[in-house]
DNA sequence: TCTGGGGTCCTAGGACCC
DNA sequence: TCTGGGGTCCTAGGACCC
C-alpha cells in the first residue's frame, strides 16, 4: 500500500508589518527606530519646507503598548506590548507613530489576494500571516516548496512593496516555527529528518501554544528546549499539564501535527474594549461611564449588522485598577442585534460584579453568534394570514432541527429600558 | 511609568434532563 | 439512608495568539 504524500504546509509572516507599512509612506524613516502605538494625538506635522515633524517617544505621555516597531527599535530593545513609557526609557529617540489599522487591513487584503491568485488554500491567521496548503500545487512538491515559497514572496512584494518570511514543512506547527528562522525576508525549509538538528535546540517556548506560563512551569521542571520536551517520558508532561495538554506537547516536541489548513471558519464572538485614559469610578463617574457603556453598545451592534450576525449570550468584561478582570455573561431566550437589547442584557450582567474598586477597562462581547441569515431563513409573512402556511413552515422546522432560533429579537420594545 | 484590542479554545462546576 | 451515568447548556476564568 502506497504511503500518503506528504503534505507541503508554508506560513507565511509578514516581516514588521505594521512598521513597513508605515515606512511605505514615510520612506524618510527608513533605517531609522520606528514605532507604532500608544493613543492618537501624535501624527506627524507637515512643515511648509515639505519636511515632517515625528512625534518622539521621550514626548509621550499616557496609557498604551508598543504594537511594533522596526528592526532598528527592536535592537534596542523596545518590542510589541511594551508599554510605551517603558520603552522611552530604552530609545527616547525612537520616533513614535500613532496606529491606522485601515492602512494596514488594506495592506493585508493586498497581499492575501496575492497569495491566493497564486495558491488557493489559504488559511488567515490574522491580519500579518497566513497558511498556504502547497500539497497539490503544480511542481511545488520536485524542490520542496521552494520555488512557490520565492513566487509568493515576489507577488506578495509586487503586490504591496512589503517583504515576508516563509516556512515550508509537512506541517502547521513547524512552518510556523520556520518563517521565524530567516527573518525578514527569507525562506526556510525544512523536512522531518531535520527536527532533531534544527528544531530542538529551540527554547520550548517558540512553539505556537506555549506560552509564558507553560514555559515557566517547563522551565521549573528542568525542561527549556523543544528537544528537552521531547526527551521527557509522556506519562511525565501528563501527569504534569494533564492529559490533554500533556500529550500535545509530547506531539508537537516531535514535530507532529495534522491540522488542515481551513480555509473558512464562522466567528465564534465579536466584542469591543476600551481601556480609559483614567481610571473611572461606577458611581463617581456614573455618567461618564454611562456614556462609553451604551456607545460600546451601540458599536457592537454596528458591528454585527455590518457582518450578518445575531447573538444569543451577550457578555462584558471589567478590568479593574488592579487589573485583575472579571467577566459575567447572560444567554437570552432570543437571538439579538440591536443595540438597547444588547445594552440591557450587558447592564443586567453588570449588577451582578462588585464595583466597589475603580475600573480602568470596560468591554462587551457577543457571543453564541447565528448567521442572520439562517435565523429569518423560512419567510415570516404575515400579510396573507395564512395559518396553514405558517404551520406548514414550522413544522419543517421542528422536524429540522433548525441551527438557531428563529425568535430573532429584532427590536427592543421596552420604552423603560435603561440608558 | 506598567501592561491595547480583538479573538480562540479549554476546563470545570452546577443545573437539568433522560 | 443510599445511590447511577451520560449529555447538554450555562457561566466564569484563564492561557494563548496576533
Amino acid at each position: 500500500m502506497p504511503a500518503p504524500a506528504q503534505r507541503l504546509i508554508a506560513h507565511l509572516d509578514m516581516d514588521a508589518f505594521y512598521a513597513s507599512v508605515e515606512l511605505l509612506r514615510y520612506p524618510d524613516l527608513r533605517g531609522h527606530a520606528v514605532v507604532i502605538g500608544g493613543g492618537r494625538r501624535h501624527q506627524p506635522e507637515e512643515l511648509p519646507d515639505g519636511t515632517r515633524r515625528y512625534a518622539r517617544l521621550r514626548d509621550y505621555a499616557g496609557r498604551g503598548v508598543i504594537t511594533t516597531s522596526t528592526y532598528e527599535a527592536r535592537a534596542l530593545g523596545v518590542h510589541s506590548g511594551m508599554g510605551v513609557m517603558k520603552a522611552a526609557v530604552l530609545a527616547p529617540d525612537a520616533v513614535l507613530l500613532p496606529v491606522d489599522f485601515d492602512a494596514y487591513r488594506h495592506c493585508s487584503r493586498l497581499f492575501k489576494a496575492a497569495v491566493r491568485a497564486l495558491a488557493p488554500l489559504v488559511e488567515d491567521r490574522g491580519i500579518d500571516e497566513i497558511y498556504i496548503d502547497l500539497t497539490d500545487l503544480p511542481g511545488a512538491q520536485a524542490d520542496a516548496g521552494r520555488a512557490a515559497a520565492q513566487q509568493l514572496k515576489d507577488a506578495v512584494f509586487t503586490a504591496t512593496g512589503l517583504t515576508c518570511s516563509i516556512g515550508v514543512t509537512p506541517n502547521k506547527l513547524l512552518s510556523k516555527l520556520c518563517s521565524e528562522l530567516d527573518k525578514p525576508n527569507g525562506i526556510t525549509l525544512l523536512g522531518l529528518e531535520d527536527i532533531p538538528t534544527r528544531i530542538w535546540p529551540l527554547a520550548a517556548s517558540k512553539v505556537n501554544g506555549i506560552g509564558p506560563k507553560a514555559s515557566e512551569k517547563l522551565a521549573a521542571l528542568g525542561i527549556h528546549t523543544i528537544g528537552d520536551v521531547a526527551a521527557a517520558e509522556p506519562q511525565f508532561l501528563i501527569g504534569h499539564f494533564g492529559k490533554s495538554f500533556g500529550a500535545w506537547l509530547h506531539e508537537a516536541s516531535h514535530g507532529r501535527d495534522e491540522r488542515p489548513v481551513v480555509t473558512f471558519s464562522e466567528p465564534r464572538s465579536i466584542s469591543r474594549e476600551t481601556t480609559f485614559e483614567r481610571d473611572l469610578h461606577a458611581v463617581r463617574d456614573k455618567a461618564a461611564l454611562g456614556a462609553i457603556f451604551t456607545e460600546l453598545c451601540v458599536q457592537l451592534a454596528g458591528d454585527l449588522a455590518r457582518k450578518g450576525y445575531a447573538s444569543k449570550t451577550i457578555g462584558i468584561k471589567l478590568r479593574f485598577d488592579d487589573f485583575k478582570s472579571v467577566t459575567r455573561d447572560l444567554t437570552l431566550p432570543a437571538h439579538t442585534m440591536d443595540a438597547r437589547s444588547i445594552r440591557r442584557a450587558a447592564g443586567e450582567c453588570l449588577k451582578r460584579v462588585d464595583l466597589t474598586r475603580r475600573l480602568r477597562l470596560l468591554g462587551v462581547r457577543a457571543g453564541a453568534l447565528a448567521k442572520l441569515a439562517d435565523l429569518v431563513a423560512p419567510r415570516v409573512s404575515h400579510t396573507g394570514g395564512d395559518a396553514g402556511d405558517d404551520a406548514d413552515v414550522s413544522g419543517t422546522h421542528a422536524l429540522h432541527e433548525p441551527r438557531a432560533s428563529y425568535n430573532l429579537l429584532l427590536f427592543d420594545t421596552d420604552a423603560t429600558s435603561s440608558r
